[in-house]
DNA sequence: AGACGATATGTTATAATATATCAACCCGCA
DNA sequence: TGCGGGTTGATATATTATAACATATCGTCT
């Protein structure tokens, strides 16, 4: 059982072995992962799937951690600039990492049909080669491809 | 002189040339260049950069095109869904695109530091592999890198 | 202990981006 | 002439995100 990719897994298995992997990042890295960004990554976690800033605020607001839209921006700036989320551009939405802590430039698939998003990596040699054609630094890549995943292509 | 990157180039003969071909591809495929539609699109040109949907509308309002959102935001779709032009989801802002007509994924450079987007290419070797290692159909690809460009590089 | 700085939270308001809906119009064509 | 597809006009509203400022918490320096 593995999570990367479409395949089946061990989702409760996934969540939490996710959250201590991230608790050990903070703490090594003096991170504060109070109870509002800690409960934020979990809603993702457990969730499995791209939410909305304002799906998640409903469920903080359901649970009493807070009701305003900065609530929940501050926690997922936290969380995406500490990798320990990815936001989707091209839906406006927010995604708990499936590496976290591991270096990486990850790749979006993202499922027109299910609106499942996996998170994959590929090598950056091509797209390195055409910044470097230009003379252009990278700092950060948004690599998000839409299509369909393979459970939606058979249906299809 | 070339329209690619982030040398210089032809602005004048830039505009004109991407207009007349976007102009001879609607005739080709039966395509309405309509009045309001031709404007947004040559704003987009003459800018030469990534601009938000209400920076276009302020203009085409200022000159009686339009001054309700639809008006931009359905002159973008057409343009956008026939290859005319492109959205960079990382800014939610539009560009005219640089090759239209010709069939391509696009790669954006986007300078942090002056907020000029490139459009650059690459093979999709490396891409195609990670989506065929999921069992994944490509649709439709967003490929988006922030940095630095060449000019801003040196300034630094 | 007291003062401070850095970080995080609470709260109100508002900005920025985008779409739904429905009526009217235009134009080619049966 | 009337129908149908595509386009436009206009109003309203949905969705996503941030500004600004007050308050609180916590470690640390003196």
């Amino acid at each position: 059982m593995h999570d990367i990719g479409f395949a089946n897994h061990d989702h409760a298995t996934c969540v939490t072995t996710a959250l201590a992997t991230v608790e050990t990042a903070c703490a090594a890295q003096k991170l504060q992962l109070t109870p509002t960004r800690r409960r934020v990554l979990e809603i993702l976690l457990e969730e499995h799937r791209a939410m909305g800033a304002y799906d998640i605020l409903a469920i903080l607001a359901a649970e009493g951690l807070g009701s305003q839209p900065p609530v929940v921006y501050r926690a997922l700036d936290f969380l995406v600039s500490n990798g320990f989320a990815h936001k989707i551009e091209k839906l406006n939405a927010y995604l708990a990492c499936t590496h976290p802590g591991e270096n990486h430039s990850p790749v979006f698939l993202i499922c027109r049909a299910c609106e499942t998003v996996a998170e994959a990596s590929m090598p950056m040699t091509d797209l390195r080669r055409a910044a470097d054609g230009a003379g252009f630094l990278i700092e950060n890549t948004v690599i998000e491809v839409e299509g369909l995943c393979p459970a939606c292509r058979e249906a299809a």
